[in-house]
DNA sequence: GTGAAAGCGCTAACAC
DNA sequence: GTGTTAGCGCTTTCAC
């Protein structure tokens, strides 16, 4: 049904072994036998069988990305960093949502396993540091924006403890002293790391912590309204709050709004990713911005490198992140 | 180096077609057999190697969905109601982002040519209805949310005339009877098509067009902006605006805002979509719905039933809808 | 410069 | 219930 390689190499009078040749861009094919095989080749419409040819050359030129959710525009950004990238050097990317479930996110794992792709990058992962080790022993993978803590496996990320450090900073910069959190009850590191970075922020100015200024809750933006109403319910309120994602920080203006507040003046709120909605939102938006494109680019190159070699880089690769002032702070 | 059917087979002391028959689940193995064979599975941890699996069997039960952009929140949604739906018929779906690009979107549909995919979904292309028809005959691909007119491929989307009649209608029902359109310079089908039901729902109103109040621009954000401020500096300005897209709306709304408008009082303006923004914008956005995760299952749905039959259904399959009200508009 | 042939890992017909 | 074997479409060695 569907023309095959022997198909052309019957048309054009030639082997097999030359139609190959002139499909790969081999040496050693006359002019005139290449220019007939593409003559056929068009003529019959026929497109290479990849599942041969990558069975063959036992590797197929595609790496699989892996993201928890759908939802997050800085995604988006960094798997297009990465196609860009991949594309130059003849890869090709696919990806995946395994909405943070084990059970997809193995599903989807099982095509690196069974040699549908070369490599796997996740974005957030639900495996333990033990699972990754043993996959990376055999297989290609990488974590970017997420990195897993024991896990030995190419990480590239930005500094979350250093710009959770910033974006308190920042507030306390703008004469903030007391500064709320909102951040999330689950185990994800960058998070954890964020709210270190506060932390830390906060004792390098001298200012003590409270435990009511600090609120633990999902990543839904729910979350963040229910934290701006908590804090807005204490008899000692914060001037400014870091929120750990944007989504929770727009949730948490949207709220102080609604309850009367002027964001940027009666209060501040600092978000967390750049998303695409920071600087829409009225107010816009303060954040700390990652490298998304130059993420994609970095993990890939690296994966890329590893591919190849028995010795693989297995480093964590810190990148830049970037405190961004909008509107949604201001001075006290 | 990586352990095949062989391996296993030698380890367990069968021959290959028994551990395919245990892999496959199919009949007539004795238990003894197979539990063995499992055991020396586990042992080696052996994974089927899927291309010689697909090679062999001509079907790789993977389904690609081509992305025009990483930034819209409604294809993460139509994807999960896609890879739900797919993954209980045991297919897989991978997605890829062509940026609008022909190059990039090209190179993917090259993944369905070379068979690494059964079929393919494109949530918009910059093919034409010749070139997917040509397509169509040869493979299996569907459309969804948006159409190609003159494509006879199955699709899969909301009625965009009448959804955008029903917009209009809904502003109209408002009490407004100046209305102007926020719509972009391209081709796109959808956009066009929403704009016609626009058209005619003033027109049943026996509200006369005017060519000041519509818009024509990019989708950039920076084009709701401008179409703001440039129905601002009219003389007879509009009391309501309809913006054929979420982003275009917010941009709108922002702007409005930032020239002092209160926005749901003094202007409203409805968009289309419902993305996830829409609810947590300050005002809120008042925007037309399309049941994301019902279209991706049911365009999954036809397209793995097409895999089988050489009776394709190109159909054009129109799904509900809805209207949602909220901050930004207001009876006038 | 070109062709014959082996073999990548798997499934499925066929034989027993 | 199990094994032997052909062959899916391709690349690549080896011989000429």
């Amino acid at each position: 049904m569907s023309v095959t390689i022997k198909d052309v190499a019957r048309e054009a009078g030639v082997s097999v072994a030359t139609v190959s040749r002139v499909l790969n861009g081999s040496a050693n094919v006359s002019e005139a036998s290449a220019k007939l095989v593409n003559e056929t080749i068009n003529r019959l419409g026929y497109s290479p069988n990849f599942l041969g040819r990558n069975l063959r050359k036992r590797e197929t030129n595609v790496i699989l990305v892996i993201m928890p959710s759908s939802e997050h525009s800085l995604y988006g950004t960094i798997i297009s960093g990465m196609q860009e990238y991949a594309n130059k050097l003849g890869y090709d990317i696919i990806s995946a949502v395994s909405n943070s479930t084990t059970y997809v996110e193995t599903r989807q794992m099982d095509m690196l396993f069974n040699r549908t792709v070369d490599g796997a990058v996740l974005l957030g992962t639900s495996f333990s540091a033990q699972e990754l080790n043993e996959m990376a022993r055999n297989y290609n993978i990488a974590l970017c924006c997420e990195g897993v803590e024991g896990a030995d496996v190419l990480t590239v990320a930005v500094n979350d403890e250093q710009a959770g450090y910033d974006a308190a900073k920042a507030l306390i910069d703008l004469g903030h002293r007391k500064i709320a959190l909102i951040s999330v009850d689950s185990s994800v590191v960058s998070s954890r790391k964020r709210e270190n970075g506060y932390l830390r922020a906060l004792a390098d100015a001298g200012i003590e912590v409270r435990e009511d200024y600090i609120w633990h809750g999902s990543y839904l933006a729910h979350n963040g309204a229910d934290a701006m109403e908590h804090f807005m319910s204490l008899d000692d309120k914060p001037t400014a709050v870091f929120a750990i994602s944007d989504l929770l920080a727009a949730a948490a203006i949207k709220k102080a709004h609604v309850m009367g507040l002027t964001v940027g003046k009666d209060i501040s709120v600092m978000g967390f990713d750049n998303i695409t909605m920071c600087e829409m939102f009225i107010p816009s938006i303060s954040t700390v911005s990652q490298p998304c494109r130059k993420m994609g680019e970095f993990v890939i190159k690296k994966l890329i490198d590893n591919l190849g070699t028995p010795h693989k880089d297995n480093r964590y690769y810190n990148l830049e992140h970037e405190v961004i002032l909008r509107e949604s702070t201001g001075r006290i």
